[in-house]
DNA sequence: ATGAAAGCGCTAACAT
DNA sequence: ATGTTAGCGCTTTCAT
C-alpha cells in the first residue's frame, strides 16, 4: 500500500530496490504503529500530546525513535490551520532591517509560528511576491517595505489573511499598518533648524517611490514653509552610502554651502558626513547633519550623528501583537503612527 | 460534506453561521469544480499546467476568480516533495550576514525554491532550531553559524534530508560545508605584520565558541609563531562594536602600544579604530590596523580599513549549488575553503 | 485508553 | 480531453 508511490521508480524486477528506497522514505506514522504494535491513532496522539498510556506512548516512542520519525508539522495545514506567518522584506541590506527582522523572527517564533522569508526586488514583485506567499496558505502577512503600492495592498485586503504593512500605510482600505510618524518626524527637523536659526537647508532624499522617505520630505518641506524658512535643495534618489557622498560631492560644488542637512536615512548621512568631513568642512561647525533611523552606526564614535529615532522594538511589537489580534479573529484594522524621537549627537550644532 | 469541520464552531440551531463560516473558508478546488460545473481533477489540471481543453480552462479560472481560490501551495509536500529549504542563521545583526541572506534568498527563489528562516539565539538552540526546521519537511538546510557544535552537526549527518554548513566546517561527518579559510587567511595576517617589520602583535576576538573566530586565531598564532615573532596579546570575546571599543580602551592603559593589531571581525576593528582616534592615537601612524569580512562598511570614509575579505557571493553560490546537488541524489558531501581575499586600505602602514 | 474509519485538499493513475 | 478513484500523512470523530 505504502509502496504504491514508490512503483514508478521501480521496475517489475528490481525488487530489492523496493526496500533501498523504502530506507530512503521518510517514516510514516503508519510505519511507527506497525513498529509499535499499535494503531496510527496512538501514534498520532503520542505526538500531538493527548492521554496516551505510559505503556503505548513508550512503546511509540521507541519505535519512533528507532525509525528516525518525525511527524510532519506542514500537515496541520490540513487538519487544522497553519502556523506560518509570511514576511516580505526589502532592502535586507539596510542596517535598519536585519534589526526589525531580528526582533520579528523572535516574536514570532515565541508565539508559535514559523516564518516563510520572501525577499523583494524593489517595488515591481511586491504583488508576486504577496501571492506567492499566499499561496503557501500562510496564516498572516508582514510586508516590510516603504515602496509598496496602495494596488497591492487592496489586494491584500481583499485576501482573507490578515496582513499588516510595516513601514507604509495606506488609507482607505481594511489593511493594518504600523509606522513611524515620517510627517512628524519631518517637521521635528523642520522646527529644530529653524530654532537654531539655519538659513540655508538641504535635504538629501532616498527612492522617490519609498512612502516614508516622501513623507518625511514632506513634514520637513512643508513646515519649513510655514515658518517662512527656505525651501531646502533636495539630492539623491536612493538609500545608500554611496548616494549620499555623490550628493554631498554635489553641495561641496554649490556657491555657497548649506548650514543644515537632512538626511531622509542614516546611511545617506554617513556617506555625506564622511564626504564632507575628507573635503575639509567641519560638521557641525559649517554645516549641521541629520539623519533618520538611528541605526546602532549613528552611535558610533565616527560618526555620533543626531539623528530621528525610529523606535523598532516598539514597532515590531505593535506590528505583531495587530497580527496576532487579526489572526485571533479582529476585524479591526488600525493605522499606528509611532512617533519618532530626536537623538541628539555631534553633528548638530 | 466540507462542512463537517465547521461542526464543533456551529450549534445545531444556528444554521445561517454555516454560511457565514463557510465564507470564511479558504475555498478549495472541489468548490471551483463545482461553481465551475466539471471535475475536481480538471481544476487540479488547469493550475498545474497540464492538458486542458480551452473552454474548461476558461470556466475553471472564472470561477476561481470569482470564489478567490488559490491552490495550496504547501500540500505538494505530500503528493510530491517539498519546495521549501530551512535557513537557520544566528547574529543576523552582524552586517555581515544580511548581505549573505539576500544573496541566499535570491539564489534560492531562482530556482524555485521557498525558504522558511529560523532565527538562531547563540550557540544553545541550535539542536532545537534545527529539529525544528527538519519538522517542516524541508528538502534541505542552510546553517550559517560559526556557533555550531558538532553533535549537532552529527544530527545533521544522520538526517536524511541535506544540511550544508555556512561558516563552519566539522571534519569526519557526512555534512557539506562551505567557509573561508580563516586558518589560511590567520596567517596572511601574520605574513603581512612580519613582512612590515612589526614587533608587538595584537588580536581582538570574537566569540571564544566562534569556530571561525578561532581559526582565523590559530592561523596568526601559528604563523606568527613559526616566523619567530611576539605572541600577541588577546582581547574580547564577542563581534560587536562595543566589545572592540572596550578592548581598545585596554590597549591604551598598556605601558606599550602594540605596533600591529588583527581584528577577528570588521565591527570589531571598527570599535577599537574609533576608540583609538578619539585617545589621539594615530592609524596607521602609531599603529596598523586589519579587520575581516569586508562588509560594505569597511570601504567606508570614515574607517577607510584593511581587511580579508570573505567572497561571500561565491561562498553563498557554492553554497546553494553543493545543497542543489545534495537534493538531486548526490551523496558527496564536499567540504569548500574559499580563500579570503587581502584588502589593502588605509589602515595599514 | 484504544482502534477503526472518515476526512483534509490535492496529485496521479486509471478509465472512458 | 475529461471524469473517477485512490492515495499522501496526518487529526479527529466514533465506537469499543
Amino acid at each position: 500500500m505504502r509502496a504504491k508511490r514508490l512503483a514508478k521508480h521501480s521496475t517489475s524486477a528490481a525488487v530489492q530496490s523496493w526496500f533501498e528506497m523504502k530506507k530512503r522514505q521518510q517514516p510514516s506514522s503508519i510505519d511507527v504503529a506497525h513498529h509499535a504494535g499499535v494503531s496510527q491513532s496512538a501514534v498520532s496522539r503520542t505526538f500531538s500530546g493527548q492521554s496516551v498510556s505510559d505503556a503505548t506512548r513508550d512503546k511509540v516512542l521507541r519505535a519512533a525513535d528507532a525509525l528516525g520519525y518525525r511527524p510532519n508539522a506542514l500537515l496541520r495545514v490540513i487538519s487544522q490551520q497553519s502556523n506560518l506567518i509570511g514576511v516580505v522584506m526589502g532592502e535586507i541590506t539596510n542596517p535598519f532591517y536585519p534589526e526589525v527582522l531580528e526582533a520579528l523572527l523572535i516574536a514570532l517564533e515565541e508565539r508559535g509560528f514559523r516564518v516563510m522569508l520572501k525577499h523583494l526586488n524593489g517595488a515591481k514583485d511586491a504583488d508576486a511576491a504577496i501571492e506567492e506567499v499566499l499561496a503557501y496558505k500562510v496564516r498572516g502577512i508582514i510586508v516590510t517595505s516603504s515602496y509598496l503600492g496602495s494596488e497591492i495592498a487592496e489586494r491584500c485586503a481583499k485576501s482573507d489573511v490578515p496582513v499588516v504593512l510595516f513601514n507604509r500605510f495606506i488609507h482607505g482600505i481594511p489593511v493594518s499598518a504600523i509606522t513611524c510618524d515620517n510627517v512628524d518626524a519631518g517637521r521635528m527637523v523642520a522646527n529644530l533648524f529653524m530654532d537654531r536659526g539655519f538659513r540655508r537647508p538641504a535635504f538629501i532624499s532616498g527612492s522617490p517611490d519609498a512612502n516614508s522617505n516622501l513623507d518625511r520630505k514632506k513634514g520637513f518641506f512643508d513646515r519649513l514653509a510655514e515658518r517662512g524658512g527656505a525651501a531646502p535643495v533636495v539630492l539623491g534618489d536612493e538609500h545608500s552610502y554611496d548616494v549620499g557622498a555623490k550628493a554631498a560631492t554635489e553641495l561641496l560644488s554649490w556657491p555657497e554651502l548649506p548650514d543644515c542637512l537632512f538626511c531622509a536615512s542614516d546611511v545617506l548621512a554617513f556617506g555625506a558626513l564622511d564626504t564632507l568631513r575628507a573635503a575639509g568642512v567641519s560638521v557641525p561647525g559649517q554645516i549641521s547633519v541629520v539623519g533618520f533611523d538611528d541605526i546602532p552606526m549613528a552611535a558610533w564614535g565616527a560618526f555620533n550623528l543626531t539623528t530621528l529615532r525610529q523606535p523598532r522594538r516598539r514597532m515590531v511589537q505593535e506590528a505583531v501583537d495587530v497580527l496576532m489580534s487579526r489572526i485571533n479573529g479582529s476585524s479591526a484594522t488600525p493605522i499606528r503612527l509611532v512617533p519618532a524621537e530626536l537623538v541628539l549627537r555631534g553633528t548638530l550644532k
